[in-house]
DNA sequence: GCCTGACTACTCGGATACCTATTGTCCGAGTCGAACAGG
DNA sequence: CCTGTTCGACTCGGACAATAGGTATCCGAGTAGTCAGGC
């Protein structure tokens, strides 16, 4: 069991979009660049947020990503989900119904126990996840986090970050 | 996110070696045959039940599978572990480290909160399927199962079950 | 007739190919801003 | 000097390769039963 890499890069770079001054943006490369990713695979990433919604695009020069929520509306699972798909971790291929003594379709009424006890793990491994949102990210990294560090951060953010147009995908 | 696709074989093929008589065990290929799978890649995953010490297995004639433990003993975290391994699905790489931003290690005692929500997402995932044994499952199967599909299972099990040596590994 | 030994058949175990899905990259589509020409 | 148009540069978006891990397979290691030979 695995799960993709980009959602640790998803979910460190939406926290960066949640950090960065109202009505400013970031391109994919700055994205990229501040944590030293490859751009282009970041680039892809961010584009499964925006496609679910959770981030914003702009097209074009002065172009880049922003949230399209705010950040306590967005949950770790949201940002899971948007990178990794929502499909079910354990596939159920029924073999149950395989072999000698298959079960007719006709009898499998009840779900395969196995899948349920599966379905009900992966619940709770989505309910965990929906319970931490952004917000409470950015929260617990400020708590913990050296105040030297956080100027540079701000530093950097205001640096880089543009006033993106307002048109927006 | 995926899991292996041998883990719903081992949870099948464990709980049909929970359903033999005492004394009794299957070979490989029996159990192959009747979940309808490749007889090779199936007995790949009792070699994971093996080592996990789930499965007992005999060599040689007469040789073959059954249960290490009692099956209330058994769960289906202790298989899927078995089969598809006991790291984590998410495999933080400390980007926060990365970047003109980068933390230094002597600033990272806390551990990345990112991490640390995944890392409890985890834990209430395996706590789920930690909490169903074989013995459950058995129990379920049972009362679900239509009565003539029990009784041509027990005939096939007594058919293809075969006494197996005491050695075993 | 009984014991001993080796042989053979059968099964598991680990090493070996294949194939899908993740990882990584590239070029085209689309958009905005600026420059330029005309009024 | 102002305005409309055109051009160019910049950024995202989806299509295209490379690679790692899951999937499937095969052959060797090891054991128990069997059979033959000797006592």
């Amino acid at each position: 069991m695995q799960i993709s890499k980009g959602v640790e890069w998803a979910a460190h770079a939406a926290a960066l979009l949640n950090g960065l001054p109202p009505g400013r943006g970031l391109k994919a490369e700055a994205l990229a660049r501040f944590h030293d990713v490859p751009a282009a695979y970041m680039a892809k990433q961010l584009q499964a947020l925006s496609k679910a919604g959770i981030a914003k695009t702009s097209r074009g020069a002065h172009g880049g990503y922003r949230l399209a929520k705010p950040a306590d509306e967005i949950t770790l699972w949201d940002i899971t989900a948007a990178v990794d798909g929502k499909g079910p971790a354990f596939r159920c291929t029924e073999i149950r119904q395989n072999g000698p003594c298959g079960l007719k379709p006709e009898d499998c009424k009840r779900p395969c126990q196995i899948a349920a006890a599966f379905a009900s793990a992966e619940q709770a491994f989505r309910d965990s996840l929906t319970a931490v949102s952004l917000a409470d990210l950015a929260g617990q990294v400020v708590k913990d986090s050296e105040p030297d560090h956080l100027l540079a951060m701000m530093n950097w953010l205001n640096a880089e970050a543009e006033p993106l147009s307002e048109k927006s995908a």
